[in-house]
DNA sequence: GTAAAAAAGTTTTATTGCCAACCTTCCGCT
DNA sequence: AGCGGAAGGTTGGCAATAAAACTTTTTTAC
């Protein structure tokens, strides 16, 4: 059966002869790299569950602190409030997401999962699982600790210098 | 008219109060949170600068292989080639990247830097420099080398699961 | 040689994100 | 009270991104 043999590909450039420079070792960017790898590798696992992956953190942070305003959960997975305005509201038509009114403060709202927003969040914590197993195997298990302390601090220090500006060394063009 | 009011955020919710559960030690997500610091915190560094941290990484990869295509480069900062047109139309119109046709590939550009972009590439390095400087602090010396080698490991790992995995992405439009 | 397949780029469509402006509600003052 | 500012949430505008469909050119198969 002659199946078509595949062509090498020859590209203008192969990417294993591509100079990097300075980007090679530049944090930035191999965050960056690391972190659009790893989304992509959740969103094939998490394909079949009928959900966006973006979702997952939501889902997860209203399950565990039920009542959550929508600005707190803003902060805590570090989106924009107004980006959770039509999550919530596709969560909400889809029956995952109970929003309700605060008797005493009628500003904000009170966020709940439903028991079908529960069911769903333990089939993507299925996915998560499997999906941090394959990083274990990745990261090493010994290095693992280490390695998300470094993130976490990256996280902490970068978002607490946004106060002090840094002072603008102006250059003409 | 009413004068609009300065908004000073306040973290009315205690942030800290948030029960992340799983997400507290998954990799994925610290992932995307710091990276996510790291950015805003380049383009904080880089607004003086009239050109869009996304575009750094463009640059350098150019100007260290000048000739490549738009494939390869797409391929090399791990972004679809769709999303580098509208960004090279850009670069080209302010005078800082040539598109010249290939003499025996009619199909393929070659891409390279003009002056002004050499010196828009070294504006940013400038600002590069000083970002990394500032993750060199929080990440430890002795720590960064092997910090930067799991996230090499990250991208390349899970990079190559695409290969084998289903092709059953089904989408209706 | 010619037709089919593949490759390079562009266009279209849809999603996700931020910011700034806005509305409503609450709170602190006087 | 009632006024002004602060806080919660929504809306609109814009940028970045990806996936699929499409155009042109090249390569492969026969």
């Amino acid at each position: 059966m002659p199946r078509k043999p595949k062509p090498v590909k020859r590209t203008a450039q192969a990417a294993n002869a591509i100079d990097y420079g300075p980007l090679e070792d530049w944090v930035g960017f191999r965050l960056r790299m690391a972190q659009s790898a790893s989304f992509q590798a959740f969103a094939r696992l998490a394909h079949d569950v009928n959900l966006k992956p973006g979702r997952f953190a939501t889902l997860m942070l209203i399950g565990r602190n039920p009542g959550i305003s929508q600005t707190a959960l803003s902060l805590a997975n570090g989106r924009d409030k107004s980006t959770l305005t039509p999550v919530l509201n596709d969560l909400v038509k889809r029956g995952l997401v109970r929003r309700s009114r605060t008797p005493d403060d009628r500003r904000t709202y009170q966020l709940a999962l439903t028991a079908a927003g529960q069911r769903m969040l333990k089939q993507l914590a299925a996915c998560a699982i499997s999906h941090d197993r394959n990083l274990d195997r990745i990261i090493g298990r010994r290095d693992r600790a280490h390695f998300l302390s470094i993130l976490r601090r990256i996280e902490v220090e970068l978002s607490s210098d946004r106060a002090n500006e840094k002072p603008s060394g102006r250059r003409s063009r």
